[in-house]
DNA sequence: TAAAAATGTTAGGATAACCTAACATGAATA
DNA sequence: TATTCATGTTAGGTTATCCTAACATTTTTA
């Protein structure tokens, strides 16, 4: 009776990025969404459907969009493994920020959790914090045409 | 006129897989493949058609599958890839041997390029020659169960 | 060599994740 | 307030990648 379809990388994506879109503005709403993944409005409002099923966001039809409590923790995490990685990717390998950005949001719902946990203590090892240094997404764009999007 | 399509992440790990059986025994046939990969025949055919469309292998009608030269080449690029990974997560991470071969399947289609050229600086500086040795794939299914496969 | 077993193929489907076109609703404004 | 415009939604496709069931061919073996 319950979700039986797991939280897939692409639904993790949406996640992600409407918890960063809300620490941006007041409400997230579909558009907004749309525009940062650059993907098509009914594609977002399908993805929607598929969340609110799972409990993991609100909205009532042509409202905004809110994260519930789990999916902010499961949003958190994703996002806690991309400034992982793209901390490791940008300090410890020299990747550009750009490059580091989009290989980071390729392999942040991938890896196992040995490997983040090594990757972590890793991190620490070389006294590096990059992951509490928390960026917004949107500097991605703002970072010239880095292709990041996925639309042809 | 010429195939559009490009090789996607499927297909190269098809011909990675083809690469890897061909070192192994004399010929490769698709119930190998099928097994190594833990999919499905009629899956497998299906992708070697568009291994065959796109002039990457070679197969008669009930006969065995070859790489062609384009096709080895392509294998071996992302072959090569995944050793650059295996050698960093196992031992620059110390991830175990079973998930740092699981997480560089998982990878190795979605790095960028820079990426790459940047581990495996990184690799020479620590004096690690890991992307020189080159193990089998079959080492993952001979250690035990590690659900390293696809089907349910 | 005929039957059985293994292997390869075809046909037809399912699902995830996109899309465009058309339509509905709500907010801004003339 | 009536119109316009941005925003949200529905309907109906498409593609990649997998599947099962049924059938065809080849190889093995009794």
């Amino acid at each position: 009776m319950t979700e039986l379809r797991p939280v897939t990388s692409s639904l993790q994506d949406y996640l992600e990025v409407i918890l960063n879109l809300s620490e941006e503005k007041k409400v997230v709403r579909v558009t907004d969404i749309a525009d940062r993944l650059d993907i098509a409005k009914p594609s977002v409002i399908q993805a929607l459907a598929l969340l609110k099923e799972k409990g993991l966001i609100r909205q009532n039809r042509y409202g905004p969009v809110e994260l519930t409590e789990e999916g902010y923790r499961c949003a958190e995490k994703v996002w806690h493994r991309h400034n992982v990685l793209f901390g490791f990717l940008t300090q410890i390998l020299g990747v550009s920020p750009q490059a580091a950005e989009e290989d980071a949001c390729l392999i942040e719902h991938d890896l196992s959790s040995e490997t983040f946990e090594k990757l972590i203590s890793f991190l620490k090892e070389q006294k590096i914090e990059a992951h509490y240094q928390k960026r917004k997404r949107c500097d991605l764009k703002a970072q010239g045409p880095g292709n990041g999007g996925r639309k042809k």
